[in-house]
DNA sequence: GTGAAAGCGCTAACAA
DNA sequence: TTGTTAGCGCTTTCAC
């Protein structure tokens, strides 16, 4: 931060108290009409912004929230900027074949949410400082963050439970798409087990399938809710249920080949392979068209979240969407209302999602 | 930002002086080992987070870059969250028909950009701060938000020039899209004269088309150069080139229908239209599907920037990509560079964009 | 290797 | 209405 003008500058030049200064910016009503016109103008004229540290520090809040994100999973196919990305605009411009790529990875589920996030901050006058896990030291950066913020928002597996708890116990948390563990953060989540079990009720009632296969990482309480929602439809329609979530260690993404290849092995390809997340879903979709298998004629795909790749690629995928624009605004809302009114019991909101029928599930669009 | 436990809290509870807590953490070589995990074990017993006010203040740096965005256009569709948002998930949950409503306003350019500019900043070690002009007076956010970063990013058209100046009188700023005014900023920019010149040469060479309009705000200098690279095209093979951007007052997305009806009833119905921005040739197409013109087969559309609704729509647009991620990128190569030394000459990086033929220009997909 | 002390720029009593 | 002043919590010489 290169030396800038301060208060005293300002002060001294337009001839008033640094109190004076503070004033005629922060409670401008408190100061005679001229004198304010006055001291502003001569901040203008020098260029004065005030420091948010020091106002951060002298006034014990610092007017900011934050928001702990995912890390993504990969960077972009182009290639690192620097010198190399400042190439000249002489050469040649590629007229390119179309790709989904650069959607496949942007934006996600997280992305949403933090839109929303961000939405209701600046409608609420706040700030907003975003993290995520690009260094080494997550507890460092957090730390850092939390050091910056009146309130925090993070997403689930991002943080060690014990350091939430430490820094909720500072600031109030929000903590997304995880349920309650009786702990002293707050929650917001969605109805991912009504959810799920309507669209599983779908695949059942609509399109008659029988045989069913849930793929996916059930480590969340989220993806866990999904998988009990399919359990519980498939219960009440009196249809085998399968025990287990078809997974792989080293995450479902790049195992998709590998589920692909046993349930053609074990000839036991269900009718509808229903996967916790968009994700796995895409994932899988392309798994079973390198093994030939066609989508939705020969299996059912469905998934979970309703991101913007889902929308994209060919088949369109079925999936449940979540509100996840509300997500980052009720967080926003849920962190105001503790630092307004502290003392505010911990609150816990779920949210509703709604079923979006594409072409994945063997209904034709239109 | 409630009262948690400071240096001295620590200090005192592990027996040394505030100058020694401090070390732990910041100059961790400059402290006995056992001092040092002593200290930083009772620090985390007591759940002490540093305060980034005290050490900004302190320090003269606050290890955050900011991010000042576009407003965005419209707001969700889904109801306002609050009370309301918060309903119960007994409700019955609604199986949609297919809409691409959610993904027209996001993610826009800007989007794409700001996520370049959060994955570097990480990556750097940097903090983001984001803002937005959510609230009534932009400056006051402006300022807000410069008094808390080393470094600002904008987009242009968004804050008064002479304010932006004032600004980059303390602190490194870049303004994107906006070619060098000869002022005091830095500037990222694409090659927009180029990419729209290659792609107006698309429809003139593989499509045989000769009569063209140019439809679009000119007003900013990308929309601008656009423009220009639309007429150069043209004047290089000797086809008309028109003298001025259809556009209406009050913008193009909400004239569009307009601008259809004028060009019907005048029996003008061009070969192509070619527009300064995807929004705005999306927002083209509606009005042309309302005024029963078919795309590509009456007229084709072009578009510009990438965004992902211009590949969610059917037909899908073609257009020019920017490398929004590297632009967000560079942008902060360039702020941290400035930062790490100062006095650095000021940067104008150029970033080479592509051409993506979809179905809109008459191209058959695959 | 550790401690004492002087700020960093601002806010908010309290005085005048 | 305006000025004086005491911190806010941390970093960083400079002594010890």
């Amino acid at each position: 931060m290169a030396k800038g003008p301060t208060v005293y500058d300002v002060a001294k030049r337009a001839g008033v108290s640094i109190a004076t200064v503070s004033f005629a910016f922060r409670r401008p009503e408190k100061v005679k009409a001229s004198t304010r016109e006055m001291v502003l103008s001569v901040a203008r004229e020098l260029g004065y912004v005030p420091s948010a540290s020091a106002r951060g520090l002298a006034h014990g809040r610092t007017g900011a929230l934050g928001l702990f994100a995912f890390e993504y999973l990969l960077e972009s196919t182009y290639p690192p900027v620097g010198a190399a990305g400042a190439r000249t605009p002489s050469e040649s411009i590629p007229i390119d074949a179309d790709s989904d790529e650069d959607f496949r990875l942007f934006p996600l589920y997280v992305d949403e949410v933090q839109r929303g996030v961000e939405l209701e901050c600046w409608r609420r006058g706040y700030a907003l400082m975003v993290g995520g896990r690009g260094h080494a030291n997550i507890e460092a950066v957090l730390a850092d963050i939390a050091g910056r913020v009146d309130g925090l928002a993070v997403f689930p597996h991002t943080i060690p439970d014990d350091v939430l708890q430490r820094i909720a116990w500072r600031i109030p948390v929000v903590e997304m798409s995880e349920t309650s563990r009786d702990d002293e953060l707050n929650h917001v989540t969605v109805d991912n087990v009504g959810g799920m079990r309507v669209l599983t009720d779908h695949l059942i009632k609509v399109h008659g399938m029988r045989t069913f296969a849930f793929v996916g990482d059930t480590a969340g309480s989220d993806q866990l809710a999904r998988f009990q929602g399919f359990k519980v439809a498939l219960g009440a329609a009196g249809l085998p249920v399968p025990s287990a979530a078809i997974a792989h260690p080293g995450g479902v993404i790049r195992q998709a080949a590998v589920i692909v290849r046993d349930a053609q092995a074990q000839g036991a390809m269900p009718d509808a392979m229903v996967c916790a997340t968009d994700q796995e879903a895409l994932a899988l979709m392309d798994a079973l068209a390198g093994a030939g298998i066609d989508v939705p004629r020969d299996v059912a795909v469905t998934g979970f979240d309703g991101i913007a790749a889902g929308r994209i690629v060919r088949p369109a995928l079925t999936t449940v969407r979540q509100p996840m624009e509300q997500m980052g605004r009720a967080v926003v809302d849920i962190l105001i209302d503790q630092l307004d009114r502290p003392g505010q019991p911990l609150t816990s909101r779920q949210l509703p999602v709604r079923v979006v029928l594409r072409e994945t599930c063997g209904c034709r669009p239109k």
